[in-house]
RNA sequence: GGCCUUAUCGUCUAACGGUUAGGACACAAGGUUCUCAUCCUUGCAAUCCGGGUUCGAUUCCCGGUAAGGUCACCA
């Protein structure tokens, strides 16, 4: 049998950490056994649905580069791949269950049921809708929503994270395969169409774990056998203790990307997320987690979502692409002043930060004074704790004796400007920590740079002239 | 409340029943002729509690406790 595997959304919104962990573990599936990855929407509630998301969760997808096969966007051999689209589908299946006497009107008021529901809850019970089964339900004009007639009894299945589990009956209930707008439910549609659709396995969050008697129920009275099944653990927020939600602030995982975030690191951070190869290996390709990835050894407990862990492992990617390919990935990050740069200078100011930057957007705030005068900040000077013991004449003295040397170095190189710096301290008799500190200051205005000799270099010797110049003026 | 699941450094996690309980992030200290970052070294830091089983338990069993999920005409 060919492994196929799915990621079902409902296009109610964005897609966070927790949901593309779900698509990306399915995905892993597929690839590893060259099979197949297909995305479906699940569009039947229709209150709920979001405009525009649907688009937005393909650009998810595609953005941390888990592609499928098969989709509501590019079709394949058993679309449509939107639930709404599959209606008259669902109502077949339907069919077939009042005929075999498996499915029945529910003929309460929702003021009814939600009597029920509420004398459960004082009594301390779990609500069960079969308690109060019709003994006489009118036919199904499909104004009434539909139920399933269960037949409760206790289920074993294997799950591929849980292990070997084994339900007891009292969970096995009469749940609504059909609501009263005419849509299926979840509970209903997705089993249909997984069934027409050939899928393979099953790779869901936990949340539906408790749902499983009654699935397996339906498949069987459905006559169907059941796909493999593995349910993911949730990932928890910042604090650990709840379900990662839209609600409580979980971000887009667009975001991130805007943000300056690698696919690579989304891809390797989200995997690593409740899953390991056994190994020490902190990080991987997608190469590698094709390759390694297991459904047998994802965690089943929850894990939190670590921001520094993040920031860290996409420093680590940046630092691992090739000067060229960071150099396209960030091309959308200059500073405007950039704007009118060759592409050989930004190539050359890329090369001294890419050590520097931990996302994308970094950039701009580390290489400004590259394209654009610095603002004097005089408190650069004042509260550097070498630069305040000089006295103004002597910063402007000093300042004086690199200039006059500066101006003789013909071949303006980081290698010369080393050569020419170790010699201005000698002749000048200052510690690097002052020296090096005041040139650096009164060209870059930054608290921060890259090395001194490679800084100027890049800056050249006119503006490295210039700057000097202009602060000997603003000191004295 | 019923049912299900989980529990190792602050965080992500490793450890056929036998290890000085390992790695990584974060944090701290030091080194790389200035700063920032990278890189290197070092340090800090954990088996939820109580009972069993066993020569021996982080690991198996039971009971607590805590956390999460679920009990929708949402998925």
């Amino acid at each position: 049998m060919t492994t196929r595997t799915r990621f079902a959304p409902s296009p109610t919104g964005f897609l966070h950490v927790g949901g593309i962990r779900t698509a990306l573990f399915a995905y892993l599936v597929a690839r590893q056994e060259n099979g197949k990855f297909v995305l479906r929407f699940e569009d039947t509630d229709k209150k709920r649905e979001v405009a525009g998301s649907a688009e937005h969760l393909i650009s998810s997808l595609r953005a941390i580069g888990i592609e499928y096969n098969e989709g509501p966007d590019i079709g394949g051999p058993f679309g449509p791949y939107v639930q709404s689209q599959r209606l008259e589908r669902y109502k077949e299946w339907a069919n077939k269950l009042i005929e075999q006497g498996r499915a029945y009107a529910d003929p309460y008021t929702p003021a009814e049921i939600q009597s029920f529901r509420d004398e459960a809850q004082t009594a301390k019970r779990a609500f069960r809708y079969r308690d109060h089964r019709p003994e006489n339900p009118p036919i199904w004009d499909g104004s009434q929503p539909l139920r399933f007639k269960c037949d409760p009894k206790s289920f074993t299945y294997h799950d591929e994270v849980m292990g070997d589990v084994t339900t007891s009956p009292e969970v096995v209930d009469d749940f609504i395969l059909i609501k009263s707008d005419s849509y299926p439910t979840y509970n209903f549609a997705h089993i249909v169409d997984d069934a027409d659709m050939e899928i393979s396995h099953v790779i869901r969050g936990q949340e539906f774990i408790s749902s499983m008697p009654n699935y397996l129920a339906l498949y069987e009275a459905l006559g169907l056998r059941h796909p493999i099944f593995a349910h993911m653990p949730h990932i928890m927020n910042e604090q650990g203790n709840k379900k990662l939600g839209k609600r409580d602030g979980a971000k887009d995982v667009l975001d991130y990307i805007r943000d300056g975030y690698l696919s690579e690191t989304m891809m390797s951070f989200i995997a690593t997320l409740g899953w390991n190869d056994g190994t020490e290996q902190e990080v991987f390709t997608k190469d590698e987690l094709i390759e390694k990835f297991s459904l047998a050894r994802v965690q089943r407990s929850g894990a939190r979502f670590d921001e520094k862990r993040l920031l860290w492992m996409n420093g680590h990617f940046i630092r691992e692409l090739s000067l060229d390919e960071l150099a396209d990935r960030i091309e959308f990050f200059w500073p405007e002043s950039a704007k009118k740069a060759s592409e050989a200078y930004k190539k050359r100011v890329l090369a001294l930060a890419q050590d520097r930057i931990k996302t994308l957007r970094d950039l701009p705030g580390l290489t400004s004074y590259f394209f654009e005068e610095p603002t004097v900040n005089l408190a650069l000077i004042t509260e550097n704790k070498q630069l305040k013991k000089l006295s103004t004449n002597e910063t402007v003295n000093l300042l004086e004796l690199v200039k006059n040397t500066f101006r003789e170095v013909t071949d303006w190189t980081p290698e010369v400007l080393q050569d020419c710096l170790n010699q201005l301290l000698e002749t000048t008799d200052q510690k690097p920590g002052t020296l090096f500190s005041l040139i650096r200051v009164v060209t870059t205005w930054a608290p921060f740079s890259p090395q001194l000799n490679d800084t100027l270099a890049l800056l050249g010797k006119n503006t490295t002239l210039a700057r000097i110049d202009a602060a000997t003026n603003h000191i004295q």
